[in-house]
DNA sequence: TCCTTTGTTCAATGATCCTTGAACTATTGA
DNA sequence: TCAATAGTTCAAGGATCATTGAACAAAGGA
C-alpha cells in the first residue's frame, strides 16, 4: 500500500453511515462473523461463503470506511476487526444491540475452522 | 385509500431491511424526530422542515416498508407512529439504542409546536 | 357545491450501489 | 528467481435510489 488505509477518527463516524454500512446482508454478515469470533482478527480469506474475491474487497472497504472494522495489512493479508472502544465510546449500546440482533440471523454457511496461525497475536490489536 | 397501507408483520421485519431504511439522513430525522415526541402520533406536515412533501412521502413509505413505522390514515392526514412494541418485541434494546445514538444527531431546524388537535387521542394506537 | 388541506402517484433525471471478470500489486516461501 | 497467495483496482453492467414538478385523489369546512 502506497497509501495507509484510511479509517475514519472515531469522532467522524456517522450514524447514517453505520446504517448505510449495515445495510447490506453481506456486510451484516461479516459483522455478525466478527462479533461471533470475539476479539480475534480475521482475514478477508475467511468470509469467502458471503461472496467472491472482488465483492468481498467491495465490502470490507464500505465498513471501513463507515468506521465499522479495523484493517490492519499484514504481509499479504489483512486483519479485520471490528472497532468495538470506538463505537461504544459514540455510541454506548449501539454495537451490543446490533450484534444481538444480527445473531439472530441466519449466516449463509459455517466458516472452516480458523487457520490457528491467522489469528495469532491479534487479540491485543485496537 | 383503497388498498389498506402495507405494514409488514412483526416477524417479517428484517434487520437489513431496518438498517436500509435509517441510512438515510431524512428518515433518520424522521425516527428521531418521533422518538422525541413520545408516543404521540405525528402528520407528515409535520416533518416539512426535512424536505418536500413528495420526499416525505416517498421516505415514510420506505420506512412503513421496512416495519420501522406505523402509519394510520386518519381523514386527510396520515398518523405516524414507531412501532416500538413490535420492534422491541424482536430485536430487544435495539430501537433504544438507535434512539439514543440518534438523538446526539442535530436535527435540521426545531420544529413548530404541535397542533394539540392533532395528536389528541393518539397515545393508546398500536 | 366549491375550495382548501393533506398526501399520493407518475415519469424523468442523475446518482449511487452491487456484482463480475480481467488485470494488477505486493508479499511470502521454495 | 519463480511461483503461489491475498487482496486491490478498473471498467462495464444492470439495479436501485432520491429528488423534482405536475397531475391527481380524498376528505373536510365554508
Amino acid at each position: 500500500m502506497t497509501h495507509p488505509l484510511f479509517h475514519p477518527d472515531a469522532e467522524e463516524i456517522s450514524l447514517p453511515a453505520i446504517f448505510t454500512a449495515l445495510g447490506d446482508e453481506t456486510r451484516l454478515n461479516i459483522i455478525a462473523i466478527l462479533a461471533r469470533n470475539g476479539e480475534r482478527a480475521m482475514t478477508c480469506g475467511q468470509f469467502t461463503q458471503l461472496g467472491s474475491k472482488t465483492a468481498l474487497s467491495y465490502h470490507v472497504a464500505k465498513l471501513r470506511e463507515a468506521g465499522v472494522i479495523n484493517v490492519r495489512p499484514d504481509g499479504t493479508k489483512r486483519f479485520l476487526t471490528l472497532r468495538r472502544a470506538d463505537l461504544d465510546n459514540r455510541f454506548p449500546g449501539f454495537l451490543d444491540s446490533v450484534i444481538a440482533s444480527a445473531s439472530t440471523m441466519p449466516l449463509p454457511e459455517s466458516q472452516p475452522p480458523a487457520d490457528p496461525a491467522e489469528t495469532r497475536g491479534e487479540t491485543e490489536w485496537t
